[in-house]
DNA sequence: GAACAATGCATCGAATTTCAATGTATTTTG
DNA sequence: CAAAATACATTGAAATTCGATGCATTGTTC
């Protein structure tokens, strides 16, 4: 067991949380930023961001934009309306969970 | 995003940490502990949990006893001696993984 | 006492998720 | 100028997870 396998079922609740805070971010950006707040530990691969980031603009939760940054693109994704739901859904599941796994680690604050 | 699919990254952990405190746990059990704790959110199933106790056997971190309750079968689950290790980590583990979750949800505490 | 829910083990195939590898191209750094 | 970083993406294999199913016992309810 990896702490980098912790993060599997919260990756998606991740990448909204972000997007969230910085309004609007590319994908190269998403793995930078996970890698920085996890102290390391959250290596999105591309495998993994590329195809979330197109089910989520797939599923309306996201829209994107192609932007010219120099002579190379990035395509900066944001919440949809929908999206922002979405988002505030995910976090309030977020904090349950948390507070969950804390109860599994300290039963005695039942 | 269901609040269930959280839970995904972090069961192996949560059933290590579960049978550390109890000492010693039989799978139902488990599904049944494992729901109130999380208030109803996490439901381990059948085709989940007994491959996934069935392989920590296999790689030496749980062993298991058979057990009569009545004319049924119980079958008792503990940590072996490098379990008890594997788990020690897996707890170090879903602390930093806490941490990291807090600081995505509230990034202003640096 | 018959039916149904709960307890208890387990497997199986399908679906989903995730990883590692690979590909292309530009920009920055040493 | 070569290597590392930036930036997009796909693909096939591996791992995980779910839902359905199966079997047997025990407890509950009508």
């Amino acid at each position: 067991m990896n702490i980098t396998d912790l993060y599997k079922g919260s990756l998606e609740a991740i990448v909204l949380q972000l997007i969230r805070q910085q309004g609007e971010m590319y994908g190269y950006e998403l793995t930078q930023k996970a890698r920085e707040i996890s102290g390391g530990h959250l290596k999105i691969t591309e495998g993994t961001l590329y195809p979330l980031l197109h089910k989520l603009e797939a599923e309306g939760t996201l829209s994107s934009e192609l932007k010219p940054y120099g002579n190379r693109m990035r395509k900066y994704y944001r919440l949809t309306k929908a999206g922002v739901q979405e988002q505030e859904k995910a976090s309030v599941s977020l904090q349950e969970y948390i507070g969950h796994l804390q109860q599994f680690l300290n039963p005695k604050l039942a």
